[in-house]
DNA sequence: TAAATTACAGAACGATCGTTCTGGTGTCAA
DNA sequence: TTGACACCAGAACGATCGTTCTGTAATTTA
């Protein structure tokens, strides 16, 4: 059979395996490693399996299962020194960072996201639209960057204290500041933000 | 035997089942979620998990392995506009959005991130320390915010063009327009920005 | 209080799993 | 020219998989 020696190796493979995994987030089984692949032995598949785990991109749970390892979710943080000749950056060594989601979330249970209306926080690099990501609790030092409820609406805002009162302070000085008539209802403070632009 | 009736439905199940995946980012087996569910047999695993399948916790690759389903991950969205009387509006009805990083990453295998640095681009809501989401490509339209290779850094700007070249514009009067000598070398583009605040 | 219904246990079964072994190419250095 | 090695195919095998069936105790419904 005139096949040609095709596969450039390794990094085919895993980026093939990442992106199943993107789509499904579950690793397969080995044959449908081996159709993912284009591979038609197994045994082969075992043996790469073998050499993703020793290099860290896969692993075992304690049942023995096949498991994404600790490199699977590398995504590089690219350096802001790039190499001379090097022709993917990226690619170069030193890796740093997991997930997203493991990067702004710290307590799970207690987080969860608004979608930021309108631009009275710009001078603090929030836009409309962005994502805030909100780590939930009834209050919040002076300073921080709270999302609270006024009038049945989240509204994002600096946190600031008047005359012994809270108010929000807007970051825009087209706006006003919020003085709250009755108790201030906190939601919790911005612990980060995302925003696609795609 | 009197062994109570100590398991509350499904809730708890759901929970130990997404602790375990957070720790091991796959789904077990049957005979594994059965010890995990304190449950000794398999027929009500497969039960249970037909309920969870059904209510769109799991879901079944098109190899017929069981994987999570879209609410699995099922981060709160609040929305802007909070139901009176609710303890805590990120709990009412109504979802959105799984994982931050299906958010904000559409090909994995081309996606890095890369730290900002400095203020240049501080008027699109850039700031230093952010991270960019940069999908890898060779080009990009004008007016796309592009990760570009100059002198061997990384540099983040507007894509612009000037009689016929490329130039990159930083959205910050304060810094100059980069016109590159030779070829402009383009990194990739913006798909995203990332900001931890805690 | 009778009758369903729910929530499990236990076993049987064929299908599929991952391992292992043998064997066949192609490439490259000696 | 000849090993040596990397890359892959194919088959055999026991272990484990998920399905399905029967059975039972507790709870709920009528």
């Amino acid at each position: 059979m005139a096949l040609k020696n095709h596969q450039p190796l390794d990094p085919a493979y895993l980026e093939k395996l990442q992106d199943y995994y993107a789509e499904h987030k579950v690793i397969p089984s080995y044959s449908v490693l081996a159709t993912l692949w284009g591979i038609s032995a197994k045994s082969w598949v075992s043996e790469c399996v073998r050499r993703f785990e020793e290099a860290g991109f896969l692993d075992w749970t304690p049942d023995r299962q096949l498991k994404p390892g600790a490199r699977f979710f590398e995504r590089r943080l690219a350096h802001d020194t790039v190499q001379a000749g090097l022709p993917n950056p990226a690619l170069a060594d030193g890796y740093d960072l997991v997930t997203i989601d493991d990067y702004l979330i710290r307590v799970p249970s207690k987080t969860s996201l608004v979608r930021v209306k309108g631009e009275s926080m710009i001078d603090a690099g929030i836009h409309d639209g962005d994502l805030i990501v909100v780590e939930q609790q009834p209050n919040a030092n002076v300073g921080e960057i709270v999302v609270a409820i006024v009038d049945n609406e989240f509204t994002v805002k600096y946190l600031d204290r008047e005359k012994g009162t809270f108010v929000l302070k807007p970051a825009n000085k087209a706006f006003p500041v919020i003085r709250p008539r009755g108790r201030l209802e906190i939601f919790g403070v911005m612990a980060g933000l995302v925003r696609s632009t795609r």
